[in-house]
DNA sequence: GTCTATATCATGATAGAC
DNA sequence: GTCTATCATGATATAGAC
């Protein structure tokens, strides 16, 4: 809870972090956390009893990131168009702060996705209530009607996939020009905006 | 070239595919390859050399139906809308086929991207000529003006990240009701060419 | 708390009989 | 081609000195 600065426990993290969102569970070594936190292997079981843990320890530190506390937004009682909007501002701004996190959690759903449930169902993230919400807008003519299901994944699907592809994004459409692919990422919060505006507006 | 249905070595390409889909490259074992082929790792090592060259073999079948011929109705003199529809409809279609390739694909991604990357070269593949396209579209009028690239990137987001995210949307919003989930899949095709048509008509 | 040295074990790979 | 048995390596984890 207290400051705790470059103290090795916070060493220890820093380092598995940065380990373990390059190269996975799987792939890490202990070896090379134990390296980048310039410390030896020994330390990291004192401090953590089992790479498991250690791991366990970090992933739940990466998916208070991923899962943050949209809820505000979603529970105002602003319009429909201005909820999506503030949404996606704030997603794409998370992201951009932490571009390593969609890539990481794909990386581990597949090998063992029961973390990230549990962590989804301790802060109390219900989908159920959004779908709700959309569903009740386009009752009432704010905008076009479609399986609200398909309209959150839309969304959510051109906000984190940019990330989560970021290794093709940046050899095959920006030949390796990492400015050209920050500048890109940095655009999406107002394409991603437009773009779904123009789509669920009622055309008059 | 020739037929050799049920010979060892099919037996254990189908085999190494199971696994290294399921666990990737860093998790899969050999045991498990060899008794999902109900063989022993020495054969294994008789038909491919190492872990290695298995898996490249697995992974580079797999790129090729992950990057098939769109080329064709990209090439096409059809309108843009109506091109941009087909390649929706086509790629879509290929992974209700092949939905575990878009997660395997960015598992390995951030591994080694190197081999993905030799694939696309190989089979000729340039985003350029699809960017183009697209600018000359809009510069006739065709669709609204805005960045091909995130024009590009919006389509592949929504055909790809909600196959290579399966494993949350079957929990968190289908309850794991997987029939539920398929019959979200098969609709994707429709509510994604209506979605993008909406978001690039030119309104009257 | 931190280190060196070591135990223990799993895995990829090989040798050699059939 | 296929098997059993084994090796060599490297990884997690622990023991014990300081």
């Amino acid at each position: 809870m207290e400051a705790k600065k470059d103290s090795t426990e916070e060493k220890i993290l820093d380092a598995a972090k940065t380990v373990f969102i390059a190269k996975g569970m799987d792939g890490a070594r202990m070896q090379e956390i134990a390296d980048e936190a310039g410390i030896n292997k020994a330390l990291l079981h004192y401090y953590f009893r089992s790479k498991e843990r250690l791991f366990e320890a970090i992933f739940s530190q990466i998916v208070k990131y991923a899962f943050p506390e949209i809820s505000r937004i979603i529970a105002s009682d602003e319009p429909i168009v201005s909820k999506i909007e503030q949404v996606i501002d704030a997603y794409l701004g998370l992201l951009l702060k932490h571009p390593f996190i969609p890539g990481f959690i794909m990386k581990e759903l597949s090998r063992d996705p029961s973390g990230l449930f549990k962590m989804v169902v301790k802060f109390g993230f219900n989908p159920q209530i959004v779908l709700d919400q959309i569903q009740k807008a386009m009752d009432n003519g704010e905008i076009k009607k479609m399986d609200p299901r398909h309209l959150v994944v839309n969304i959510i699907s051109m906000c984190v996939f940019p990330f989560a592809a970021r290794p093709i994004l940046n050899h095959l459409i920006f030949k390796d020009d990492t400015n050209a692919l920050e500048n890109f990422y940095s655009e999406r919060a107002t394409i991603v905006k437009q773009f779904v505006i123009d789509a669920i507006v009622i055309k008059k």
